[in-house]
RNA sequence: GCCCGCGUGGUGGAAUGGUAGACACAGGGGACUUAAAAUCCCCAGGCCGAAAGGCCGUGCCGGUUCGAGUCCGGCCGCGGGUACCA
C-alpha cells in the first residue's frame, strides 16, 4: 500500500484540470451560470492564511457549484496601487512597479499551489495600464454627466515634511517620520457626488437579502438619515443670520448657546480681524482628521461675543460660541446647544461656565440639572412640561415632529431630511495611483483629457528621494497641450483614491481585455455577482462605494439596470487573527516582530536574535504594519494544499474570527491519509461482502449535511460530519463494492475541500473521468428516515429522563 | 467618542427556544513493536462519591418562558469600522 503524497498527486491533478481546460469560464446559455468572487488581494508579496481561508471557501463554492451543473465564472486579479509600494521604493529604493509585479509575480507563485478553480486568463492587476485606462474613460464620463466635481477639503497636513499624510501615518498626533505636531489643513479635491445617491442607497438595502443584517445595519448607520429642524438664528446688533440644524428641536427651549464649527464662514471672517479667533482656530487645527480623532479632542470653546435672538422670544440672547466639535461637513455647521438633554453640551456649559437651563421635559416633574444631562427617549412617552408647541405627554419623535409642524405652521424654520454620507474624496497627492486624467489650462480652466490619449500613463522616471509628491517635481510629465485650446497647460497630478480601483473590478472581469470598460454581452451575462466573499472590515467603505460605482457605472451606459447592485450574495468571513509581539525603540516607538523570529522560555516572549523581551499583545487582525502573520507555504511544502485548505476550513465557523496557533495542520494531514489509507484499502480488497443498510444510510445522511454545510456556509460543520462518516466507514463490516461506492461518495464530498486526494480516491476506485465534473451526489430521501426518536422527559425544566420509541406506532 | 459584532471544557468549536459540550486538537491510559515512529482501542466540563448517583455549569447582573447558550434590558471584556491602510 503506497502512503499519500501530496507532492506527487497534487501537481498531477493541478496539471489534469488545465489540460481539460476545467475552470475556463465560458459563456454558455444553455447552463445556468454563477459568478462566485473572493475579494482581490493587495499584492504585498506573500500570501498568508487569512488569504487560503478566503479563497478556499470561494473554491470551495465554485467546485459545488460546477458539479451542479454551473458554467461557473470564479476570477483572481490585484489590488496594485497604494501606499506599500511608495515606501518600498522610499526605504529600500527600487520602483514602485518593479516592487509591485515582482510581488504579484511571487504571490501567484504562492498561490497556484493551493489548486484553486480560477481561470486565469482573466488576471489582472488595477495597475495595468490596460485597466487604469478604462477608469480614466469612466472618470471623464463621471464628469460628463456631473458625478464628479472640485470642491476644498481638509487632509493631515506634516508642517515639517511640507506633504500630506494618510491617516495611517498619523500617530499620536505626529506625522510618522518626521514626528511633529500634524494639523489640519484645507486643499482643492475631486469628490464623487455619492451623496446624491443616499436616498437610493439606502432605500436598496431592504432589498440585499443575501446580505448580512449586521453589513445592512452598518451601511445604514452609515448613510445616517435624519429629519430635522433647520432654522436662523437673528444676530443681535444685525449681520447674517445663523443657520441652525438640530434633530433635537424638541428641546429648543433649554437652548444655552449657539455654536459654530471653527471652519465656519462667520468663524472664518471674524478670524480676519480678530487675532484671539485666528489663534483659537489655528489651535483646534492641531491633531488629525478622522471622526475618532476629532471625537475624541477635548472639547475646546472661544466666545465671540456676538450673540443672537431665541425664535421665540426676541428678547431671549443667546452667546455664539466656536466650538471644535461641531462639524462643517454636517447639517449647516452650526447648532445650537441644550445641556439640559445632551450629555456633550452640558458638559461643555459647565467647564465654560454657560447657563444651564433646568429640565423642562420630565418622566415625573422637572429635575434641575446634575452632573447628567436627561436625553428624551424617542420612543417613551414623556411630560412635556413647556406647552409651546401644544404638547402634554408625549414620545421624542411626536415632539419633534410637532416641533417641526409648529416652526413651519409659524414661518421660522422647516423640516429638513439630512444624510451622514459625505461626498467621497478620491484625490491623493501620491504617485502610486490611477492618474486623474484632467488638464488645468490658464485659458479654458479644467479640461478633461481627451479619450483618444487614454490611458494617462504613470511615468517610470520618478524619484522618492523627497516627501510629496513625485508627480509635481517631474520636470516633463505635466507640461501638456491643453486638449481644448492647445495652448500649453498643466497635468493635474493628483491620483485616485486606491477605492476607485476596487469599485469595479468585478464588472471587468466579465470581460478584462475588452477595449471598452465592459462589454453589454458579457456584463448581462455574467453579472450579478453570485456570491461575493470577503472580510467583514470593507462592510462599509468599499461595498459602499462599489453600489455607487455600479449605479454610475449604469448611467453611462458600462452596465445592466440589473446590475446596479452588483453583489446578489455577500458573506464575510471571520479574520484569521494572530497574537502582536513588540519591543520599543529608543524613542519608546513600538518595534513588531514576525512570529517565526519568537522563541518562548520560562521567563515569556523572547526575541531570537538579541534575546530581548518581548511584549505580547491580545491576538488581532493579521497584519503587515502588526507583523502577526504567518507564511502558509511551509504549511503546504510540509503537509500539500488539500491539508492547509482542510485545516482552514474545519476549526472554526467561517464567519468568525479564527486565532492562528501552529497546532492543527498536523492532525488535518493525519486525517486525510487515514482516508487515503482506507481507499487503499478497499481498492485492494477481495470483491466480495454483502451491502450493509447502515452503511448506505450513513452515506446518504453525509450527502445530506454536508450539502446543507456548504449551500449555508457551515463549512466546518460539514467537515465535522465528514470525520463522521469517515468513523462509520472505517469500521463497516460491509463488502468491498458498497465500501467502494461510499468511499467514492466520500471522496465527492471531500472534493471541493480536497480536490487533488478527492481526484486520487476516485481514479483509484474507479470513478469515470475527473471528479471535478462529475455530477454531485444526491440524496435518497428513504435513506433519511429514523426509526426510533428519542425523548428526553423534562421535569421543571430539567432533563430526568429519556424515551426511545418507535416513529411508527403501528409498526 | 460613535456605529457593528463576538464571549460555551485545557484549546478550536457543535447545538430550528426543547438531552449543553457533536466533531476535532492537546492530554491520560492501553494494544501492537526488541524499541521508536505510524496505526488501532478506551477515558475525559467542574465539584462530591468506590459506584449508583447528586449538585453546579455557556463573560456578569436582571427579565420573558413550562423550558434560555439561543429572546429582551443593563453592565464588563475583546475585536472590526470610523470616510487618506487595503
Amino acid at each position: 500500500m503506497s502512503r499519500y503524497s501530496p507532492a506527487d498527486v497534487e501537481p498531477k491533478w493541478q496539471a489534469a484540470w488545465a489540460d481539460a481546460g476545467t475552470f475556463t469560464a465560458t459563456r454558455d446559455e444553455s447552463r445556468p451560470k454563477y459568478y462566485v468572487l473572493e475579494m482581490f488581494p493587495y499584492p504585498s508579496g506573500r500570501i498568508h492564511m487569512g488569504h487560503v481561508r478566503n479563497y478556499t471557501m470561494g473554491d470551495v463554492i465554485a467546485r459545488y457549484k460546477i458539479s451542479t451543473g454551473h458554467s461557473v465564472l470564479h476570477p483572481m486579479g490585484w489590488d496594485a496601487f497604494g501606499m506599500p509600494a511608495e515606501n518600498a521604493a522610499i526605504e529600500r529604493g527600487g520602483h514602485p512597479k518593479d516592487w509591485t509585479y515582482g510581488n504579484i509575480a511571487d504571490m501567484r507563485d504562492q498561490m497556484k499551489p493551493l489548486g484553486l478553480s480560477i481561470d486565469w486568463t482573466r488576471e489582472f492587476a488595477t495597475c495595468d495600464p490596460e485597466y487604469y485606462g478604462q477608469q480614466q474613460s469612466m472618470f471623464i464620463d463621471f464628469m460628463e454627466r456631473g458625478l464628479v466635481y472640485r470642491k476644498n477639503a481638509t487632509v493631515n497636513w506634516d508642517p515639517v515634511d511640507m506633504t500630506v499624510l494618510a491617516n495611517e501615518q498619523v500617530i499620536d498626533g505626529k506625522g510618522w517620520r518626521s514626528d511633529a505636531p500634524v494639523e489640519r489643513r484645507e486643499l482643492t479635491q475631486w469628490f464623487f457626488k455619492i451623496s446624491d445617491f443616499s436616498e437610493e442607497l439606502l432605500e436598496a438595502i431592504d432589498g440585499l437579502d443575501g446580505w448580512p443584517a449586521k453589513v445592512k445595519l452598518m451601511q445604514s448607520n452609515w448613510i445616517g438619515k435624519s429629519r430635522g429642524l433647520q432654522f436662523a438664528f437673528e444676530r443681535v446688533g444685525g449681520g447674517d443670520p445663523i443657520e441652525v440644524y438640530t434633530t433635537r428641536p424638541d428641546t429648543l427651549m433649554g437652548a444655552s448657546f449657539v455654536g459654530i464649527s471653527p471652519d465656519h464662514p462667520l468663524a472664518k471672517e471674524l478670524a480676519e480681524t480678530n487675532a484671539d479667533v485666528a489663534a483659537f482656530r489655528t489651535e483646534v487645527a492641531k491633531g488629525g482628521t478622522t471622526e475618532e480623532a476629532l471625537e475624541k479632542a477635548e472639547k475646546l470653546g472661544f466666545d465671540t461675543g456676538l450673540t443672537v435672538k431665541h425664535p421665540l422670544n426676541p428678547d431671549w440672547e443667546l452667546p455664539v460660541w466656536i466650538a471644535n466639535f461641531i462639524l462643517m461637513d454636517y447639517g449647516t455647521g452650526a447648532i445650537f446647544a441644550c445641556p439640559a438633554h445632551d450629555q456633550r453640551d452640558l458638559d461643555f456649559c459647565r467647564k465654560y461656565d454657560l447657563p444651564v437651563i433646568d429640565t423642562f421635559l420630565a418622566l415625573d416633574d422637572p429635575a434641575p440639572v446634575g452632573a447628567e444631562a436627561f436625553v428624551p427617549p424617542k420612543s417613551e412617552k414623556v411630560r412635556w412640561v413647556d406647552h409651546f408647541a401644544g404638547l402634554d405627554v408625549a414620545t421624542g419623535e411626536e415632539a419633534i415632529d410637532a416641533t417641526i409642524a409648529f416652526a413651519e405652521a409659524a414661518g421660522w424654520g422647516k423640516g429638513v431630511t439630512q444624510y451622514r454620507l459625505r461626498d467621497w474624496g478620491l484625490s491623493r497627492q501620491r504617485y502610486w495611483g490611477c492618474p486623474i486624467p484632467v488638464v488645468h489650462c490658464d485659458t479654458c480652466g479644467v479640461v478633461p483629457e481627451r479619450k483618444e490619449n487614454l490611458p494617462v500613463r504613470l511615468p517610470d522616471d520618478v524619484s522618492f528621494d523627497q516627501p510629496g509628491n513625485p508627480l509635481d517635481r517631474h520636470p516633463t510629465w505635466c507640461e501638456v497641450p491643453c486638449p481644448s485650446c492647445g495652448k500649453p497647460a498643466k497635468r493635474e497630478t493628483d491620483t485616485m483614491d486606491t477605492f476607485v480601483d476596487s469599485s469595479w473590478y468585478f464588472a471587468r472581469f466579465t470581460a478584462p481585455h475588452a477595449e471598452t470598460p465592459t462589454n453589454a454581452e458579457d456584463a448581462a451575462y455574467w453579472m450579478n455577482v453570485d456570491q461575493y466573499i470577503g472580510g467583514i472590515e470593507h462592510a462599509i467603505l468599499h461595498l459602499l462605494y462599489s453600489r455607487f460605482f455600479a449605479r454610475a457605472m449604469h448611467i453611462c451606459g458600462h452596465l445592466p439596470a440589473s446590475a446596479i447592485e452588483p453583489f446578489d450574495a455577500l458573506f464575510t468571513q471571520g479574520m484569521v487573527t494572530h497574537e502582536i509581539y513588540v519591543t520599543r525603540d529608543e524613542r519608546d516607538r513600538p518595534v513588531y516582530h514576525l512570529p517565526e523570529h519568537i522563541e518562548w522560555h520560562e521567563s515569556g516572549a523572547r526575541l531570537g536574535e538579541s534575546g530581548a523581551p518581548v511584549e505580547v499583545i491580545p491576538s488581532a487582525k493579521m497584519s503587515k504594519s502588526k507583523k502577526n502573520v504567518v507564511d502558509p507555504v511551509n504549511i503546504i511544502e510540509a503537509y500539500g494544499a488539500d491539508t492547509a485548505r482542510w485545516f482552514v476550513l474545519s476549526d472554526s465557523p467561517p464567519e468568525r474570527d479564527v486565532e492562528w496557533t501552529a497546532s492543527g495542520a498536523e492532525a488535518a494531514y493525519k486525517h486525510l491519509s487515514r482516508v487515503y489509507r482506507i481507499a487503499s484499502d478497499i481498492a485492494e480488497a477481495p470483491q466480495a461482502g454483502a451491502g450493509d443498510d447502515d452503511l448506505l444510510r450513513a452515506m446518504h445522511k453525509a450527502i445530506h449535511d454536508v450539502t446543507m454545510g456548504v449551500e449555508s456556509f457551515g463549512f466546518n460543520a460539514a467537515i465535522a460530519k465528514l470525520y463522521g462518516f469517515t468513523n462509520t466507514l472505517a469500521k463497516t463490516k460491509a463488502g468491498r463494492d458498497t465500501r467502494a461506492q461510499a468511499m467514492r461518495v466520500m471522496a465527492q464530498l471531500m472534493a471541493p475541500v480536497t480536490p487533488h486526494l478527492s481526484e486520487e480516491i476516485w481514479s483509484m476506485l474507479g470513478g469515470e473521468r475527473l471528479i471535478a465534473n462529475a455530477p454531485w451526489p444526491v440524496a435518497d430521501e428513504s435513506y433519511l428516515v429514523e426509526d426510533t426518536v428519542t425523548l428526553p422527559i423534562q421535569v421543571n425544566g430539567k432533563r430526568r429522563s429519556e424515551l426511545t420509541v418507535a416513529k411508527d406506532l403501528d409498526k
